[in-house]
RNA sequence: GCCCGGAUGGCGAAAUCGGCAGACGCAGCGGACUUAAAAUCCGCAGGGAGCAAUCCCAUGGGGGUUCAAGUCCCCCUCCGGGCACCA
């Protein structure tokens, strides 16, 4: 929706429609999916968080407040009626007893509550403005700036306005009348749609009463930090600390914020009047869409039998092939009377088939069960078979997915295991969330078009350097800013390692049957060591963060260095099995990121089996171990030199080579050693004076 | 407003546990090869001072802890993302 237009055609006005729609009740869940957050430690703790957030659990009390009957005008001398000029005509009397029901997490806060705001769509509303024209008016207009401000996103910042409604109700703990109202930033669907104002101890409804001239009763303290302090300091309004003393609550006075809560509702459930009470901000899930491309609700209305579903034998339903879209509206599959008129398959009848599609997350939430058992003709999937392969151990996706498709899942996954589908109750172990690719700031998406197309790239570069380029450019977690620069670079390398390769080809092949020699010469030595640590790094990579760009990196290093010393290696420097080894392994690390290239260079070796089912290399940590060690010395945290030093060697060797550098020794001169940082083999520290 | 990320050379980035800041590339500069260019190869390359050895400064800004801070702690700025009268 862009300006309150549909984003595609600009023309066309985008309204709200009551219509009648299907829920899935994921809230039954709520509980349980915020919950097991804690188990998923292979998820990023960002998208966890933002789940978290989604979810929202707010723990609290319901306080029924009853409604005061019209003709019992208990208005005490303090409130006064504002706004509305009240007539005696709504002084009728009302027999019924009418409550309004309030969820609060500040039931300590209620001896200061003042007034009772609702949403402009509760229904006692309409029932109070039914008779009172002016309070109408006022209340659509309340509605209408909510709706308005809701579409746009600024919920937030709309200007609090309300209405009184002339009507009253009593705090169950005070016994007094506070005034009904009906206000802007009460929201009917979080809640009851109906909240306790109090204005002392909370942000919007002080900035409410404010405006409005409402009473504020102060009812807790800060707690005295020191005891010198002075008891009741008058603490800066709204103070909503919760580690804080009650004042001005009966019997409560004096007790703690929390004690006081668990006090209060127990005494609520005593009486009657109220209980302890959990809400969540997650919603039910709407899945009724008015389109074609979706799976269609299995559910038939009987004008005897009612709501009946579709029978297990006669699912899935599928839609209609032959089909006119039209530009009329409404669902184009209630058009097809084919699809849309069915006999009932309770009483066989003339029934009305459900002509709403299923939103497309629906789909989402459950393809990857059946890719477990695609063949399955009898059930979407074995259960058995399912939990041979579930949960996933690894699913890798962008963030824009953390919250709706990874929670729709997520519930599917519960709702079918207690229907006894599945055994598992999370779909995916650990979870990998790629940054978005962006270019001059857009990002990129399904929806706002691709705006990046690789195929120039793939055209000049060909597609190994283009996929080498993408995995070089920033770790996958990152977001990338997408830049052509750089894949030049890659491509270059390749044809460093095509030609490298092939023209040790020979040698390499008569390499293949002959066992290394009992011991390397320096340089053999030096490159198996490289050779090593690189396959050490990645192989420690793969198995962690995924930071392929530095994996790229140390295979690069690695034939720097067989480059370096080319002619060396052309003229027999290097024994043959040497040489068949280190391009071996070189072409199994290179396959991750450049597969084309590596299954040539793998063709002309002439292995025996297949590249993709060759087994990854495994290192050696006492080949890869380094033999001299360049350990860096400090003065005072500075860096003054660097000394090699046998590996393994101790502390004291370290600190004698160290102390006898040239450098080091006039850097010393004349001074004081306080004290000497010793870290074997890796770093010498003289804090001097 | 709240909750997450992030900020390092001209550019993409690296530094995995508090221990040599800038690996590996791109772009750039100098050289070799060439009639010339492309390709390739060799070298230089954070900033400043100095003939030089060398020294000083430097990881968004300010403070702190430590022998030692890009990394830990406190405050602030900017950028990106998520949520937002949620009672």
């Amino acid at each position: 929706m862009v300006n309150g237009c549909c984003w595609r055609h600009e023309e066309t006005i985008v309204e709200q429609r009551e219509l009648e729609q299907w829920f899935f009740r994921i809230t039954n869940y709520a509980d349980e999916l915020l919950r097991d957050l804690e188990k998923l430690d292979g998820w990023p703790e960002k998208v966890r968080t933002m789940q978290r957030n989604w979810i929202d659990r707010s723990d609290g009390a319901l306080v029924d407040f009853a409604v005061v009957p019209k003709d019992e005008d208990r208005r005490g001398p303090r409130y006064s009626p504002v706004i509305l000029n009240l007539t005696e005509t709504m002084l009728e009397p009302s027999p019924d007893e009418q409550k309004i029901a309030v969820f609060t997490t500040r039931i300590d806060t209620i001896f200061g509550a003042t007034s009772l705001q609702l949403a402009p769509e509760h229904p006692l509303v309409a029932q109070f403005s039914e008779e009172h024209p002016d309070l109408k008016k006022k209340v659509r207009e309340l509605l209408e700036e909510q709706k308005v401000a809701k579409e746009k996103g600024d919920l937030a910042i709309l200007a609090k306005e309300g209405v009184a409604t002339g009507r009253f109700a009593t705090n169950p703990f005070t016994q007094e009348a506070i005034p009904i109202w009906v206000a802007n930033y009460v929201l009917m669907d979080y809640g009851t749609g109906a909240v306790m104002s109090v204005p002392a101890h909370d942000e919007r409804d002080f900035e409410f009463a404010k405006k409005f001239n409402l009473e504020l009763k102060i009812v807790i303290l800060p707690r005295r930090s020191n005891e010198g302090d002075q008891d009741n300091a008058e603490p800066l309004l709204p103070y909503t600390q919760e580690d804080s003393l009650l004042i001005n609550s009966g019997p409560y006075t004096g007790l703690g914020c929390e004690e006081a809560q668990t006090q209060m509702v127990a005494f609520a459930e005593k009486q009657g009047f109220g209980k302890a009470s959990t809400t969540f901000r997650l919603k039910d899930w709407g899945v009724s869409r008015q389109r074609y491309w979706g799976t269609p609700i299995p559910m038939i209305y009987c004008d005897k039998d009612g709501l009946v579903p579709v029978p297990e034998d006669q699912l899935p339903v599928l839609l209609p092939d032959s089909i006119a879209i039209t530009q009329e509206g409404g669902s184009p599959l209630s058009r097809v009377p084919e699809f849309a008129q069915v006999k009932c398959p309770k009483c066989g009848g003339m029934a009305r088939r459900e002509t709403d599609t299923m939103d497309t997350f629906v789909d989402s939430s459950w393809y990857f069960y059946r890719y477990t058992d695609p063949k399955n003709t009898r059930a979407p999937f074995d259960t058995d078979t399912v939990a041979y392969w579930f949960p996933i151990d690894q699913y890798i996706g962008g963030v824009e997915h953390a919250i709706l498709h990874l929670i729709y899942s997520r519930f599917w996954t519960k709702m079918m295991r207690d229907l006894g589908l599945v055994k598992n109750a999370e779909p995916v172990e650990r979870l990998f969330t790629q940054g978005m690719v962006i270019k001059n700031g857009a990002k990129m998406s399904k929806s706002k078009g691709n705006v990046v197309s690789p195929d120039d790239m793939i055209a000049s570069y060909g597609a190994d350097a283009t996929r080498m380029y993408a995995l070089f450019a920033a770790p996958p977690d990152r977001d990338l800013d997408w830049q052509e620069d750089g894949v030049a670079g890659i491509s270059r390398f390749l044809s460093r390692v095509y030609r490298f390769a092939m023209q040790a080809m020979p040698r390499v092949i008569a390499g293949r049957s002959q066992s290394l020699p009992p011991t390397l010469n320096p340089l053999e030595r030096q490159l198996m060591r490289k050779l090593h640590q690189t396959l050490r790094r990645l192989t420690q990579e793969f198995d962690g963060r995924w930071h392929f760009n530095t994996c790229i990196a140390a295979i690069m290093e690695l034939v720097n260095e067989l480059t370096a010393d080319e002619k060396t290696i052309a003229s027999g420097g290097v024994a043959d099995s040497v040489l068949y080894a280190i391009t071996r392994n070189l072409v199994l690390m290179l396959q991750a990121f450049a597969p084309y290239l590596s299954a040539e260079l793998w063709q002309q070796m002439a292995e025996d089996t297949p590249l993709l089912r060759a087994a990854w290399p495994t290192f050696d940590e006492a080949l890869a171990a380094e033999h001299v060690l360049e350990v860096p010395v400090q003065i005072n945290g500075k860096l003054r030199t660097v000394v090699s030093v046998p590996a393994g060697s101790d502390g004291e060797l370290l600190r004698a080579t160290a102390e006898h550098d040239p450098k080091i020794q006039a850097a010393l001169a004349g001074k004081e050693i306080v004290k000497v940082v010793l870290l074997p083999g890796k770093l010498v520290n003289f804090v001097v004076r």
